[in-house]
DNA sequence: GACAATGTTACAGT
DNA sequence: CACTGTAACATTGT
């Protein structure tokens, strides 16, 4: 799942869901996927999520939290009497739990957390509340689209850069939260070719980067992110951007802007579409 | 069988 | 040391 959006998307369903259960028990089925001690979190309290990048926080309490990182395949469940009604999407959940089931919170009242992944990738670990900054993953990120990510600081950061733009902007070190969905459709929108030198955009080149990026965001959270592959929100539905993607995934498809044939190039190990008409 | 898939990081090389 | 590019992680689907 796995890009802000997306990641997003979890954590106001985690918020809205999880916060204010009571965790009974937990049960590790994938040991590489759960990381300290189970005890530790048993009888404690949720009561807060937060969301850095694209990973996640869940707080309780007792000072204690989990950071979970679900890197490409992971998903989390929610389940309980009203929300067992909910028809999860088949085709990208299946049992609960089931063979890709890592990790089960079994909460107070009848309710239960699932974490799914089916490349186990991504982890959860237990954390000291006050820790959070000292992991690796969330010591590095750089500044967020709507957070702390102004105009200025993304002109700054691209012009400092040599490596090709798309490479850059997914760097999370860097700009935290874009991936591979949104570096190929923000880029398209900005008309700038991907594999362009960072330092070698202009000034607006740069602005209109920056607010490319704000805008398919923005677009992806209002469809409640992108599910072309296992990413379903807590309720295990999917989200909808992927029928509206502009470049991405869209190889030998028209341009939706002058028709020319969307290719596909490999950068940095990473699939890349664009239009080489509109993105020169 | 080969290749690709929303991500991150360890490692090698410059 | 800083920066850059590539391979690896594990599994499934085409």
């Amino acid at each position: 799942m796995p890009e802000l959006p997306e990641v997003e998307t979890i954590k106001l369903g985690l918020q809205k869901y999880l916060v204010g259960h009571r965790i009974e028990s937990t049960i590790v089925l994938n040991p590489k996927s759960f990381e300290g001690s189970v005890k530790k979190i048993v009888n404690t309290k949720i009561i807060k999520i937060h969301r850095f990048g694209k990973g996640l926080i869940i707080d309780f309490d007792n000072k204690k939290s989990l950071a979970i990182h679900i890197k490409m395949t992971g998903q989390l469940i929610f389940r309980d009497e009203k929300t067992k009604k909910i028809v999860v999407d088949k085709s990208k959940v299946g049992e609960l739990p089931g063979k890709h089931t890592r990790v089960i919170f079994h909460l107070d009242k009848k309710a239960i957390l699932y974490f799914n992944d089916i490349r186990k990738f991504g982890w959860i670990r237990v954390i000291n509340s006050n820790e959070v900054d000292s992991l690796p993953f969330f010591k590095n990120l750089g500044p967020e689209p709507f957070k702390d990510l102004t105009e200025e600081k993304f002109v700054l950061i691209v012009s400092a850069s040599k490596i090709a733009i798309k490479p850059l902007i997914m760097d999370q070190k860097k700009i935290a939260g874009v991936g591979n969905i949104y570096a190929n459709d923000a880029l398209f929108l900005a008309k700038i070719n991907p594999k362009r030198k960072a330092n070698s955009l202009s000034l607006n080149e740069c602005r209109l980067l920056y607010k490319s990026i704000l805008e398919v965001m923005e677009k992806s959270l209002r469809f409640g992110g992108s599910s072309e592959n296992t990413y379903v929100n807590v309720l295990g539905t999917t989200g909808e951007y992927q029928r509206h993607t502009l470049v991405y995934g869209k190889k030998g498809e028209k341009c939706i802007n002058c028709s020319e044939e969307i290719i596909r190039i490999v950068i940095g190990g990473r699939s890349t579409f664009f239009c080489p008409k509109c993105q020169q």
